[in-house]
DNA sequence: AGCACGCCGACT
DNA sequence: GTCGGCGTGCTC
């Protein structure tokens, strides 16, 4: 992000205060003005919750901007507010969440809500007997929420059963209370983190750095102080960035600033968090997405107080309320997950953590072994300071990459999905007692049901894909709206009998590796299998156990995981990603290539990694051979700037949803329109045209896709074209994505 | 006519 | 998010 050219300018709050401007976490679109009593006058700062009536019902917003009048008359006065903490970052975070919704142009409110979701505060004005038919029994329950609350204040910890007795409420309505939020802790994560607790004082190992991360540190221990530029840490994988990482933020807590460390989704591990906690000590507070509203809040709660100084989480821990914030490390800062593409701000944390660094002051670090084209370009112009690691950490050096041409194996009569040689090196690999991780990045059994008589296929009744087969429970399923029906024995239109089960999923493998090797052990990890809480890392300890001798995986084993003894790694379709419709499908998989690639042999030489696919000459597959992140960065910079694609020229996509097509496309087309004033040679539009993905849930999408080389053009664009779509009704969606990731 | 339902705009 | 107004379409 080129934050030099950010143009935010500061008001001055200092005005008189009579007046406060009120953002609401929930819905309300825009800003309301309230009157300021006497008694909150001095007390009120931007960031303030405070409780309010709209439309006869109390809310709670959070004060936004304080002024001396307003252009409405009849204002209703503030009713109550709360005081918080923190303090002064305060005034920055609110100037940092005012430029995500002017850039990425959504409402302020939407940004309070992405940190705090509904429990802002709790709102107490109804009673809970509301709920009783619909949702559960609640005729029992005759008391507000806040008497719950206070009551359960008392209990520190608890089981289900305390709560019944100690409320006298049924055990529907706990579980009710949870899921609202209401209530922290289940006795099951105490129990949980008693447990965590126990393994910490077991390890305290210490750090010994190469020179090369000693040199890193030093390096980052100078720009701490007066930090003027980002830095990308480039380091091949296994080349220990988190050392670094543990260093530095050992170092800013020393100088008595905070530290935020944002990682991936799926590298939100215990042992992610241990090994942090380990060295950095119980100052953590851990967000992460799958946290219940309760266990959210009280992570909120240690943040404000200042009881935990280092935050360890997903995207939305960029925006978290942490005073004095001495550095931030955005870990593998080209992940995809950075970047909100289904909700409201559709920011990219990666680059709000270049923002808040600039606004507070603070070390940024972003670091990867496939850095983003975008933040590597960024090296090169001098915008980001850059370290390089190129030494394995230990003895390890990085695996040799051999490449198996699948369209030769076919013309040698090998149909299966798994070629002669990677059957081969399996064998030889669980010989030797090694590990195995095999991945293949598409779920299900096969990607399409074809009957043999009529061709047809069967697709979504909902969406306009296929539905994908699942062998465990005999279904079709929906990856995109969750549908589900039984698969049919004969064809639905013809009533053939003949149906094939075309494209190879992660359960075809497992099956034909089962018959392949009877004898051996296999883990299938994922969506469908690490649905549930905790299985996740049930699987990954039982691999680390050596319960299993191959890992066989979608994405999600691509990243962070150490295992020792896995000496092999197989890629089965290594182009599936390659010919999406994204300019970034190559960059996309060279980085999982690469990042999969190094998992092999992280302990000593023998490691080993296959790469099946059907286009071995493909320059983003030979760099992964090679790791050789160079040549790729080389190849693909110079067709983004062919092509004025980012990070030459910017981007921003706009879609517009809903039922009723035609509505849908008189939208997308008078967005056109407005769009088209701004063209000249360096502002241009791709489409209106039906999105790749056409149809979701029974709804119709148009896109269309703007590119400009100036940032403050498509600024102003995406302005009114905001203020227009605000207008239109609220059964058509109309979608502004900054930036965009999801070109789907 | 009477009512349920979905759509839609307003809320300071 | 949530309320109230309004038009549509079904039933008595």
């Amino acid at each position: 992000m080129d934050y030099q050219n950010g143009q935010y300018v500061c008001e001055d709050c200092n005005l008189s205060k009579a007046v406060v401007s009120v953002a609401f976490p929930i819905a309300i679109p825009g800003l309301y003005d309230y009157k300021i009593p006497q008694k909150f006058r001095d007390i009120i700062i931007p960031g303030t919750p405070v409780l309010v009536e709209v439309k006869k019902n109390r809310t709670w917003g959070v004060a936004v901007k304080l002024k001396a009048a307003s252009k409405f008359a009849n204002l209703k006065e503030i009713i109550d507010i709360k005081t918080t903490h923190w303090t002064d970052s305060k005034r920055s975070l609110i100037q940092l969440y005012e430029w995500m919704a002017n850039y990425y142009k959504c409402d302020i409110g939407r940004v309070f809500r992405s940190i705090v979701r509904k429990s802002l505060v709790s709102s107490v004005s109804k009673t809970i007997t509301l709920y009783s038919v619909k949702e559960c029994d609640f005729s029992t329950l005759k008391v507000s929420y806040q008497e719950i609350m206070v009551k359960l204040r008392n209990i520190n910890s608890f089981t289900v059963k305390q709560v019944e007795k100690s409320l006298n409420i049924k055990r529907s309505s706990i579980t009710y209370l949870y899921k609202k939020g209401f209530l922290t802790k289940t006795s099951k994560t105490v129990v949980r983190e008693a447990k965590e607790l126990e393994v910490e004082a077991e390890q305290n190992n210490e750090i010994k750095l190469t020179d090369e991360q000693f040199e890193a540190v030093k390096q980052l221990k100078q720009a701490f102080h007066s930090p003027d530029k980002p830095f990308l840490l480039h380091g091949i994988t296994g080349s220990g960035k988190t050392h670094i990482y543990i260093e530095i933020a050992l170092y800013s807590l020393k100088q008595g600033k905070g530290v935020i460390i944002l990682v991936p989704e799926i590298s939100l591990t215990p042992q992610t968090i241990r090994k942090f906690k380990s060295t950095l000590g119980n100052v953590i507070a851990v967000i992460h997405s799958h946290m219940s509203e309760g266990e959210r809040r009280d992570s909120l709660q240690e943040i404000v107080s200042g009881n935990k100084r280092v935050i360890i989480g997903v995207r939305s821990a960029i925006i978290a309320p942490m005073d004095n914030v001495g550095l931030i490390i955005v870990d593998e800062e080209h992940d995809t997950s950075y970047k909100q593409s289904d909700m409201e701000p559709r920011y990219n944390a990666r680059d709000i953590a270049v923002m808040r660094g600039y606004f507070q002051k603070s070390l940024v670090v972003l670091g990867s072994a496939t850095p983003s084209l975008e933040s590597y370009y960024n090296t090169i112009r001098k915008k980001y300071n850059k370290i390089s690691l190129t030494e394995r950490f230990g003895a390890a050096a990085l695996p040799e990459v051999k490449i198996v041409d699948m369209a030769e194996e076919h013309r040698n009569n090998n149909w299966s999905p798994v070629s002669r040689f990677l059957l081969n090196r399996i064998q030889m690999c669980i010989e030797n007692k090694r590990q195995v991780i095999i991945l293949l990045n598409r779920r299900g059994f096969s990607t399409v049901l074809i009957c043999k008589n009529c061709g047809k296929t069967c697709t979504c009744p909902n969406c306009s894909v296929n539905m994908r087969y699942h062998l465990s429970d005999y279904t079709l399923k929906c990856h995109l709206c969750g549908y589900e029906e039984k698969a049919p024995d004969v064809c639905p239109s013809c009533k053939g009998e003949q149906i094939k089960y075309k494209g190879t999923g992660i359960q075809k493998i497992e099956e034909y590796l089962k018959n392949e090797f009877p004898q051996i052990r296999i883990l299938r990890m994922d969506q469908d299998t690490t649905r549930r809480k905790g299985a996740h890392i049930d699987i990954l300890n039982k691999f680390a156990n050596n319960e299993a001798d191959i890992l066989l995986g979608t994405q999600m084993v691509s990243k962070g995981l150490d295992f020792p003894s896995v000496s092999l790694v197989g890629v089965i379709q290594a182009d599936i990603s390659l010919h999406f419709p994204d300019f970034r499908a190559a960059e996309k998989t060279f980085q999982l290539l690469t990042q999969v690639a190094g998992r092999a042999g992280r302990s000593d030489n023998s490691g080993e990694v296959v790469i099946q696919t059907y286009f071995p000459e493909d320059s983003a597959i030979l760099a992964a051979q090679n790791h050789d992140y160079e040549s790729f960065f080389n190849s693909e910079i110079s067709s983004r700037k062919e092509l004025q694609y980012p990070p030459f020229g910017k981007l921003a996509r706009i879609v517009v949803q809903g039922k009723d097509e035609l509505k849908v496309k008189s939208t997308i087309y008078s967005i056109f329109s407005i769009a088209k004033k701004f063209c000249g040679s360096d502002f241009k539009t791709l489409g209106p045209s039906s999105a790749v993905l056409q149809k979701i849930a029974l709804e119709y999408r148009y896109s269309l896709l703007i590119k400009s080389v100036s940032p403050s053009k498509i600024g102003s664009a995406l302005e009114l074209i905001r203020q227009k779509s605000l207008k239109t009704t609220k059964t058509i969606k109309v979608i502004i994505d900054v930036d965009p990731v999801n070109m789907l």
